[in-house]
DNA sequence: TACAATATGTCTCTATTCGGACATATCAAG
DNA sequence: CTTGATATGTCCGAATAGAGACATATTGTA
């Protein structure tokens, strides 16, 4: 039963916080889309669609969050973003957040 | 700049988290939704529309994670709502989903 | 007495999001 | 030689969410 809201948590952050997700996962090491959906997967056992992450990832690479190179092995390629200064600021923000929001177990009056 | 982005986690944590905000407030003390409005308004400088925070009360009560009651003062009328357990596991499924996040500050492989 | 605040509710039109299809290419394994 | 995995992209109809109006009642203040 609580087991379940968490997974309804998890869900609800992986669905309106995608693009930290994202950038959490890129910051932490240089990534392509495929792979952020391969890696949630396994992390935290949520399916992300290509159809939502690739114009995603593009979106965040034309608002300075991504910047990417393209990766060629042999005749494919693959498009390796990393975190700008941009976008680590961004994340950042979102773990002030974080932190405030634990530190706000009391709120009285 | 880095204040912006922190406005604007906040600015999505209360439209996307609404249920989870007014579920703490109410746990921290049992509350009516007009203070809710004002109370949000104080603390985090949003403004919540009431046409989206009485829908959203009753279908927390309908669900068993809020339980309210009529308070009467003179001729007014508040519902009063308080958690339930139900309300109390869900809020704390979300600290310890904060609690994770944070403690995955660095992801990876 | 009129306006602002307290207090709770519904409803509709619009805006945004989302799932899933369509599209294309390489490569490994069976 | 075909199927599944890797890899990236677009697009549209459906579903959901959101802003703001409509509605009503009490009370305090200017």
């Amino acid at each position: 039963m609580t087991e379940t809201f968490k997974e309804r948590i998890v869900l609800r952050f992986s669905k309106n916080f995608l693009d930290i997700l994202a950038l959490r996962l890129i910051q932490a090491e240089p990534m392509w889309g495929y792979k952020i959906i391969k890696k949630t997967e396994i992390l935290f056992g949520i399916k992300l669609r290509h159809g939502a992450i690739y114009p995603l990832l593009n979106s965040l690479e034309a608002n300075g969050f991504l910047r990417s190179r393209q990766e060629v092995h042999g005749r494919r390629k693959r498009k390796v973003y990393e975190i700008t200064s941009r976008g680590i600021q961004f994340v950042s923000a979102y773990y002030d957040f974080l932190r405030e929001q634990l530190q706000m177990l009391d709120i009285k009056g």
